[in-house]
DNA sequence: TAAGTTTATCGTAAAATACCGATATAAGGA
DNA sequence: TCCTTATATCGGTATTTTACGATAAACTTA
């Protein structure tokens, strides 16, 4: 049980996957990397969101490795993780490298389920 | 308010992130991709979950364009949605092309905030 | 020092997700 | 036809996530 267990990186990366996925999260990354950098007062602006929730999926994108952020007196200000979002951007693109043959193999499979070295 | 609304291929590609996101699903994306092809119920056997789940998370899968699902028989053969992978990289591969400026401008941006044009 | 700004954190309610067992569906074989 | 196999779906529950207001912390300015 339990075989192909996800490496460190892997689950690395659905983490960080999963804080991207999230529609509020992925627009705040969007807004910031437009605005090239702003503080979480600007980015509270551009959102139907209480303070204290954007600052919570800050911390999410922080925590993730997609965002920076650094204390500016009483602000913070933010920017976009340039190593973090490399090393997502290097992971996905060699992740999965072959996809879906072209060739029909499904039946074959299908058809020869006792011989299969899967279990 | 709302400004920077997400596109459709924007959420498209927000929730193909979701989808992939969680360790469960990431993981069996991976077996399936191991396995060149297999079904159901092999990625049932390699997971300690109920084969009502790995369902419901194959669905996921398959609705966020990851995965194609071919009824052969009384099986269900998988494999990787080859389109839809491909489609998801190109986008996170010019997603945020632009990252972190490395001159330091916070201070600036921070300073400046009654210019800010972000409101 | 006192008042104002900006942000983070805490507690909690509501919504979404993950999981399971039971059941339904559909094909294949005896 | 009846039984088996493989999968999908349904209903319910437990967990996680999201969101909020209130409050705390840290800095700035008057």
């Amino acid at each position: 049980m339990e075989k192909y267990p996800l490496s460190s990186e892997d689950q690395r990366l659905a983490a960080m996957l999963k804080a991207l996925g999230n529609p509020v999260r992925f627009r705040i990354m969007r807004i910031i990397a437009n605005n090239k950098m702003c503080i979480t007062g600007d980015v509270v602006e551009f959102t139907d969101l209480a303070q204290s929730t954007v600052s919570q999926h800050l911390k999410i994108l922080r925590e993730a490795g997609l965002l920076k952020a650094e204390v500016e007196g009483s602000a913070t200000s933010l920017c976009l993780n340039d190593e973090g979002i490399r090393w997502m951007k290097a992971k996905i693109d060699d992740w999965l490298p072959e996809c879906c043959p072209t060739i029909d193999l499904r039946r074959f499979v299908v058809n020869h389920k006792q011989g299969f070295s899967g279990k």
